[in-house]
DNA sequence: TCTTAAGTTTAGCCTTGGCTAAATAAATTT
DNA sequence: AAATTTATTTAGCCAAGGCTAAACTTAAGA
């Protein structure tokens, strides 16, 4: 069997790898604007996460059942949703990334706006190492 | 009507964007591929390309079906694919990103192997800006 | 309280991009 | 030339993540 989708090719790693970071974004995106809509607003309606996230209602209760599915979030029907631990935990992570993806590409002259927008595709792509590196450069500089 | 998925808020904007630069990324890891493979052996045929991108070949078959819709590439059954004058364009253009972004990362400390795996990733999300951005931070650098 | 308005969910559709299995075509070997 | 191997395509499945329209709950106002 030449072929073997499972075991992949040193040559086609890298498009494995980018397809699985591809899979989380949309639930790490939703598990940080649902973080930042309690953090504002003592709770994360359905209607204000489709809003922020540029969905129809549907789109976003489907994600929210997803998150549900996989542990992350909690909610009652008709009620707000609320972040388990681990959804909790997947935020500040997510959010601490998106910090520093923002802060090297402006350290290294990207427009902040510019930046803002793009690291909401880059982010879900830069592995612990980058990152690192990342935050030793921006420490690095002062 | 508050809600009107068409005419995003400012706050979803970035959401939207993403979104948008990640429907395009597939495409266009396929014309770069299909580049490599006729610049090295001089077509690109379905399996090597299903092989490089770490898919079976249906899927392959598929994205070149696609390919073909939206005039990037043309291909008679059985035989190979080529890129038309827009899909070369698109590989070249691919191309270049690819390579300022894995340098770019290299520039501010990431190891050369996680560069390349990340930057499969990154690179659809980095805008005209960003890109011009980067190359002119690496040209500082020499 | 009862009616209306607002918010949420459900139902059902579409496309993309994965997959396997089967059919078909081309190339190679005997 | 025929048979076998190899390569490609077709058929048909699945999940994710979009959408609209309709049903259902909750909240608010008359």
């Amino acid at each position: 069997m030449p072929e073997n989708p499972s075991r992949p090719s040193k040559q086609s790693l890298r498009f494995v790898r980018a397809r699985e970071a591809q899979a989380c974004a949309v639930m790490e995106d939703y598990v940080e604007m649902i973080g930042d809509l309690i953090a504002e607003l003592g709770e994360a309606r359905t209607a204000d996460i489709a809003e922020r996230m540029g969905v129809a209602h549907p789109t976003a209760t489907k994600a929210i059942a997803r998150l549900k599915r996989e542990g992350l979030a909690v909610s009652r029907p008709y009620r707000g949703v609320f972040l388990t631990e681990e959804g909790e935990a997947m935020a500040h992570r997510v959010r601490a990334r998106h910090r520093s993806v923002v802060e090297l590409l402006v350290a290294v002259g990207v427009p902040r706006e510019t930046a803002e927008i793009d690291a909401e595709g880059i982010e879900h792509h830069v592995s612990q190492q980058t990152l690192a590196a990342f935050d030793k450069y921006l420490a690095g500089k002062e």
